[in-house]
DNA sequence: GATGAATGAGTATTCATTCAT
DNA sequence: AATGAATGAATACTCATTCAT
């Protein structure tokens, strides 16, 4: 039970960081199965296939193996969700584009979706993460006279829990892109574009 | 420490009743405090001013408390919600009346939005409650041609996600009727509306 | 594996007091055989015949049983020193006599003996406590002309080492009432006393 | 962090020996600074500036490194001790001046006070070497008829013991030289010398 | 020899639950 | 019914020791 995001990260690197790693890629996994809040510290070892004891030569405790791993995960995923983005000039395209990507890749690898709506309570810095990259966009929405909102961290919670509501729905029921498109668009209608616009913006491939 | 909703609502009857509602009292004030994750069986028989054994005369477990207390929370915070709807005939004022009141309700008694917020992930039964009136509001909507939507399981999670969006926000930060406001109108535009309708319906008195 | 100092005094009280006597009770017999560092709680549930949770019932953790334990013990032995003392007037005999009953009390108990031992070093209040009732009979010995020294913390150090000495040394090798006699004399000698009133005053019965 | 008694006298020799010393040093400075008990393998290793795991290539455990230690600096005491002791004729100024000496010599590296200290009661080995050359004088000054006793072992456990008290009383509250006389006057009483030939005997240069 | 990561037995501590009073 | 002491399984954490490199 090897395998896992950072164990891939660590091939090649020394003992430690694979032993690290393989902490790391137990808790993503024991996260997603069972929640934060039933996350032992024996499961991980068990889960790695480690001696307890080995878990703290490496971590100090619970919250440190959790933040290393989410902050991680949302860093690939970040940088997934980056490429070619630079393309897209368009404010509600970029906001569309980022939101059904970030579902997608998330959901393709559903432990990253179930570590990262188990850590968005708990972790406020990967919700900052995000907001910063949404926040870029919501204003160049408002320059380019497209969103008729007023850009503040309370819109930007609104939009968060929409797409959190879309990946908590799909990672349950399975993935139903519609889901995924009424999420757009229900974020391009709270940013002021007409139904119409929404749709016709939000149409999936 | 015996004030609560639940003291008030046991006044006059009798002592098996009383000691229940200490209890019940005590599990709300300390959810509150500390979240659902934290709650310990004996600090409620403390908070409530009992023995810890008392707890196991009345309830079989945590969990069992912690339903009772939120479904009598959530019950008090629907009977208020309900006054005078039924004078209300159009759907939008409907969604925006029960919307706005209900924030209000539940930030009037702190404690009460604090247990709603904790308990809405792992109390299903909550959210399903809430559902009920907010679909027929819905579909009244629909059949008054006002909302350009389809009533779906999925919309009646995002809309109460804003909602839930609101009531931690202002739960964390203090009241600020601008984010109530806000948040009626994203929900509007959600459900098609045009900004400068969901603005107008949504104006505070 | 009851019986014990604690639980006689703690006859006829209630359930809590006993259970609290018997682990008082385990505490002063396994540090009499393994000494401080090797007491571990659960050593002490198991001797006093009680699950091992229960120790938190009544004690925060190893140093506040140790600490009522040896002040439970240190408290009767200085009743039981006390006995009659107020009759005797001589500075030098009322040290000779408190000397040798302190070493006779303790080893006939060898766990009190062998936990105040162990308690001198951890525990500077034990030692405090006997240093008034000593510090008191030498300034009467200067006073009554019969002492050639200055009162002294450090003076007061010396001669609790040599009692010390007189009670591990009796301890280990088991009563010998030459090496009491000899340490009267040599504290009798320190204080100025010529080897000939020494020996007199020093004499066993 | 280096330097120290072992270090300097494993100049020049193989790097094993080094290596040896580092630990050894290391040892002293941390028994002197937590007590043998806080002592652990990995902290001796760190001070050394060492892996952990070299320290299973010199020693088997902790109590031989600790006896080793202690034993190395015993023999640095007693080589000091003994310079120009044979010039010394007189029993009661031979115990003087080796009591005197013994403190200051200690007291001059209070690592090696502390050391001693903490090691007196679970290494009988040092208190046997002491013993020694004590019991040596103590037997000569009998034999010069100075001495007013019957030399045996308990009488040297009550002379380490008052010698004990004068190193542990200036570790903690500084070097008091007139703490040194008093505990010279004290021994010299205790073997049958008047006070008056006890003190002028001890006065300090 | 030195390294340092891994090991796992040992120990402390918490807290839901039981039950005699 | 209420009490509150006792229970013991669950869990976290430490650290001496081993061993492959």
């Amino acid at each position: 039970m090897n395998i896992g995001f950072f164990h891939d990260r660590a091939q090649g690197a020394n003992k430690r960081q694979r032993t690290r790693a393989a902490m790391l890629d137990a808790t993503v996994r024991l996260v997603a199965q069972k929640g934060m809040a039933a996350l032992r510290i024996n499961d991980i070892t068990e889960e790695a296939g480690l001696a307890n004891g080995t878990f703290y030569n490496h971590f100090s405790d619970k919250d440190e193996v959790l933040l290393e791993a989410a902050l991680g995960i949302a860093a690939e995923v970040s940088r997934q969700l980056d490429t070619d983005m630079t393309e897209i000039d368009d404010a509600p395209s970029r906001v569309v584009t980022a939101t059904r990507r970030f579902i997608n890749i998330v959901l393709a690898e559903p432990d990253w979706a179930a570590l990262l709506i188990s850590g968005t309570e708990h972790l406020p810095q990967l919700r900052d993460d995000a907001s910063q990259y949404l926040r870029a966009d919501l204003e160049r929405g408002v320059a380019q006279g497209r969103f008729e909102i007023e850009v503040s961290g309370f819109l930007l919670k609104q939009i968060l829990a929409l797409i959190q509501v879309a990946v908590s729905s799909q990672l349950l029921a399975g993935l139903d892109a519609r889901q995924t498109d009424q999420t757009c668009e229900a974020i391009l209608r709270m940013l002021g574009l007409t139904p119409a616009d929404a749709r016709r913006l939000c149409a999936s491939a």
